[in-house]
DNA sequence: CACCCGTGGAG
DNA sequence: TCTCCAAGGGT
């Protein structure tokens, strides 16, 4: 029972350890957007757009999508393809969708208002644990730490804690619960991953301008870089793509992606893998046959690119093409359009294919490429 | 639980 | 050029 009066981490004391975290974070913490603000919506958002992803990069699009969309109803009644321009460039796309259809939830559901429910607000999609803990602590001021890298980072240092993967989670999920200030949780989840960010970093930590290295495990022993223990990473293959920049008069044809999967719902130029044996050009040619029932003719080569997604990376080979068969022209509707090229930018597309535009620019297709 | 899911910056 | 990895969630 006194234990848990006065619980501790390690050789020190929790209260110790939650009031020099506090007075560092009052005289330190980053000035960021979203910072000072408990409203549910606009720190969901924040807090969404943070997911894998720097402040420095989130920066930027959050203000963008706050004068897009200054309030849940304005998301929920934007179509997709909004969504995901403003989303485009930031990666992770289901983060978005995910988002709509939980606003779209909450305006069928409750009343418009992110719900104060905390079960409720726990069971809509995209809000996972830290998510669910980020938004009580900050706006409802529940005392929920909010387990991200940082807190993982931060805490297997302190405790010098071997373990990692989802038995460190575990752990330091269960140690700050008993030891994140009442009064005060959000701060404490926002000044830890201050901390986490700017001194407790991954590589090089500044132990000299940490509030609490004289009681870090891992720092008296001068073994900081051995926490936390690096998990095993798989091999990134290389993949070799074509695509194809298909040319009617003055427009070319765009498809949208599948709402599953990687980049779903973003728009692309159509193409596919370049099997083993096989040209790019001939990859073009054959996956447009295959997946549009077109016959196309490869006119100029456009250029290569090459571009690093989060478990394998890519090649990407584009070329002009014509028709070489005036029947089965796909028809503009929810999966392929016919654009102009000025047009191009209302549509959200990869990155890869952004790569691609200034080559596209610089080299106009041919003026006799109808047959 | 292992795997999938983007992008950009740092070193 | 290459590796690491950042305020995770869904399946």
């Amino acid at each position: 029972m006194e234990n848990d009066a006065t619980p501790r981490l390690g050789n020190l004391s929790a209260a110790r350890f939650t009031s020099q975290l506090l007075a560092w974070n009052d005289r330190l913490s980053r000035n960021l957007p979203w910072r000072g603000d408990r409203d549910p919506y606009r720190i969901w958002i924040s807090e969404v757009m943070l997911q894998q992803t720097r402040v420095e990069t989130v920066k930027p699009y959050y203000s963008r999508w706050l004068q897009r969309f200054p309030s849940i109803s304005h998301v929920a009644r934007a179509a997709e393809d909004e969504i995901l321009k403003a989303w485009e460039g930031l990666g992770y796309y289901r983060r978005a969708r995910l988002f709509h259809q939980a606003c779209k939830q909450i305006i069928r559901d409750h009343h418009g208002a992110v719900p104060d429910n905390p079960e409720a607000f726990r069971q809509l999609p995209g809000v996972g644990p830290y998510t669910y803990a980020a938004v009580r602590s900050i706006c409802f001021h529940d005392p929920l730490p909010a387990v991200d890298g940082n807190l993982k980072r931060i805490m297997a240092r302190i405790l010098a804690l071997s373990a990692n993967g989802s038995a460190l989670h575990r752990t330091v999920e269960r140690t700050l619960a008993t030891v994140i200030p009442v009064h005060r949780p959000g701060d404490f989840n926002q000044a830890m991953m201050d901390l986490g960010a700017t001194v407790c970093t991954p590589r090089d930590p500044r132990c000299g301008e940490c509030p609490i290295s004289d009681s870090c495990q891992a720092h008296f022993s001068g073994q900081v870089d051995l926490y936390p223990r690096p998990t095993k990473r798989k091999p990134r293959p290389h993949v070799p793509v074509a695509v194809g920049i298909i040319w009617r008069d003055s427009q070319l044809l765009i498809r949208r992606r599948p709402p599953e999967g990687l980049l779903g719902g973003l728009w692309e130029f159509p193409g596919g893998k370049v099997e083993p044996g096989e040209s790019p050009e001939q990859t073009v040619v054959r996956e447009v046959q295959e997946e549009l029932g077109l016959k196309v003719q490869i006119m100029d080569r456009i250029g290569t690119v090459r571009h690093a997604y989060s478990h394998f990376s890519i090649t990407l080979h584009a070329f002009h093409c014509k028709y070489t068969d005036r029947g089965a022209i796909p028809q503009n509707g929810s999966d392929y359009r016919w654009i102009s090229w000025d047009e191009i930018s209302h549509f959200p597309f990869p990155k890869a294919n952004h790569k691609l535009f200034p080559l596209i620019e610089g080299n106009a297709p041919p003026r006799d490429q109808q047959l």
